[in-house]
DNA sequence: AAACCTATAGTTAGCAC
DNA sequence: TGTGCTAACTATAGGTT
């Protein structure tokens, strides 16, 4: 006839870590279940938008959120100033590791510009080097030693030219059938360009192969 | 005598958006600070990491966080491959901006970087043009019309200023106590550089200060 | 708004399946 | 693991301050 209670009933427990792993397993799973819907129940009551997120005791991840995790992360991240402090660091290093590797190549690009840059100076330096050497088409008294130098071995240069085209010239008169090899040029620049008093008068009818001179109106 | 209840204690209400607002608002905090509770109760019996964020009606965040909420978010972003959809859209853009600004500086220095080649590369082409300008000193025969025009152009050049030159050698002559200005490197270039046969013979003596003309050994 | 009160709705510990 | 039970424990609706 008596009554036996099968259980006691809820006891009273404190609060302070569960010693039973299966005890606290059981009560993690329970308790898991009793927030989530504390949760579900505040966000219907209230139209809120919650988002929980809880790692098991296994390291296992359970979440809740309403209407999603990630947009109330979203949303949490983006006012929280994002304080780069040190537990956001490993997340935020990988975050950055397209940032870190724009970095590099920037900074490989502003070397590579320097270079570039440094280059173009040069060659910009030595095209108006080069245009100082046109030195030779400015009053012959505005020359230094060095520039006459120059002049002397450049017109030897050429009256050494002047004299291979001119035995050419004579061969190809004495040897009809030999091709005109670069005669062609010189005869369009006499018939276009022959101008009396500042051409060049070339004398290829004189005997000496080594004979060319200039003569211009004003002698 | 008759002992009045001075309230009807809990009642049962509808697990639905509570109409009244101030009755809301009340709820809602008595709610929250209750889910909190029980997350921390969680935390403390089972050992275990929790985080709770909540956007109050007013929009205004809440958040709980054992050890901290980042953290926590963290663990679960990088677990939780970050499936950059639609709701992760803004925060990533938000976190993209500098990434976003280190590209348009990069495009910028890469356009930069192309301006910066191809002025290189002209200047290298005109530095080339120029070296082969140096035409006047190659065989005379190898040269094409155009190149003829520019030696004639210069021999003219060339022939004026001698003139200007002999003019002034000539007023020197019959004016003693003018200075030498523009002599002097003649004068140096004579004595060191007027070899037999390959200088440049100038005939100051006669009286035309027109005259002037190039004479080789050869001649 | 927040803090307290009270009666009661809701949660859950311990046990069993 | 999860579910169901039940008594006890806790949270909280509605009120007052």
């Amino acid at each position: 006839m008596s009554k036996k209670k099968s259980s006691l009933g809820r006891q009273k427990i404190p609060i302070e870590k569960i010693p039973k792993k299966s005890h606290l397993q059981v009560t993690f799973s329970k308790r898991r279940s009793g927030l989530f819907k504390k949760a579900s129940e505040l966000c219907t009551l209230c139209g809120v938008e919650i988002a929980i997120v809880v790692f098991s005791p296994a390291d296992k991840a359970f979440s809740f959120g309403h209407p999603e995790v990630e947009s109330i992360i979203d949303r949490f991240l983006t006012r929280n100033p994002p304080q780069d402090s040190s537990a956001h660091q490993l997340v935020e290093a990988h975050r950055n590791a397209n940032v870190r590797d724009l970095n590099i190549q920037l900074t490989q690009l502003l070397n590579h510009l320097e270079i570039e840059k440094k280059q173009g100076e040069e060659i910009e330096h030595m095209r108006k080097a080069r245009q100082r050497q046109f030195w030779w088409e400015s009053p012959i008294d505005e020359l230094g030693l060095h520039e006459l130098v120059q002049l002397k071995g450049s017109i030897e240069e050429l009256k050494k030219n002047l004299g291979k085209f001119a035995s050419k010239c004579i061969m190809e008169q004495s040897n009809v059938s030999t091709p005109n090899i670069g005669i062609s040029g010189f005869g369009r620049y006499d018939s276009l360009e022959n101008k009396p008093g500042v051409g060049i008068n070339l004398a290829p009818t004189i005997p000496n192969a080594y004979y060319y001179g200039f003569r211009n109106g004003y002698l």
